[in-house]
DNA sequence: CTCCTAACTAATAATTATTGTTATTTAATA
DNA sequence: TATTAAATAACAATAATTATTAGTTAGGAG
């Protein structure tokens, strides 16, 4: 945990038990969890929390790139402390966001930067559709 | 103005001129408009034009697919009258929401299809940055 | 062509995600 | 430890979207 304080203070954040317990949770996770979900979960160990705090924090840290927001088409944006642009899956049965490490689907923009006419600063693709275990699921309630 | 008429029966809906209205301003603009943008400027012309109806005439052409939905980051999603996924350019500086059409960066996820263990419905690769009209006037803002 | 009815629309209320306000508290430094 | 600028919690406000409902209309039956 002092690394995250170190960090934050690196970023010119007062450093706060608020901050620390956000970007720690956003560190140890890989549900990119929206700001309600990050307060739902926090409010547990953290009595002193409230959702204006994560959503102000949220917005400090995206601003000095310390977290990524992620919109999935969602009502609410989702959290990534991964920094570095990925493309995501997004199940549309279950919800569920996945990281997709994968080199040749990553930095697409620079391989066609010459061919745009535009200065790309960062790119997001995401696939939609259903994941393995939805997949099962679907299986199971339709036997033929 | 037939043809929008002749398609709508064709996907079982009852055909008015409010749907009318909606699905040919998206037939005939690049814009990527917004739920709000498509009212203003329809009720110009239609003044029996409510934005509650828009927003339900958005999603039943939607869930038909008549229609994309594209979130670009933005608090409201815009609309889209090509359905077939296709690479986006955002402005993070004017707004601006760009097709791209380009062969080597449509339907990724067909190449990596095996890869994924995921079922891809459907794909978004968004570029994120500055338009060349945006990048010439900061240029000229800032001379050196 | 007129009538009928389910589907549609407009108006408006309600909801949800997010942001603004403010009085109080706290982190960081002298 | 005392000071103070910044952060927080509580709550109000806003914006986008959805739900409700009473009146209207499209389109088929007669």
């Amino acid at each position: 945990m002092k690394e995250t304080a170190q960090l934050l203070r690196e970023k010119g954040l007062k450093v706060t038990p608020q901050r620390i317990a956000v970007y720690n949770m956003l560190l140890h996770t890989h549900e990119h969890p929206n700001a309600e979900t990050i307060y739902r979960t926090l409010e547990v160990t953290n009595p002193t929390m409230s959702l204006a705090t994560v959503y102000k924090t949220l917005d400090y840290f995206k601003h000095l790139g310390l977290v990524q927001e992620l919109n999935v088409g969602e009502a609410s944006s989702r959290y990534d402390a991964t920094v570095q642009c990925h493309p995501h899956t997004v199940c549309t049965s279950c919800g569920k966001v996945t990281d997709l490490y994968c080199d040749a689907l990553t930095n697409l923009h620079e391989k066609f930067a010459d061919q745009l006419d535009f200065d790309v600063t960062c790119e997001q693709l995401i696939f939609y559709g259903t994941c393995s275990e939805c997949r099962s699921k679907i299986n199971e309630d339709l036997p033929d």
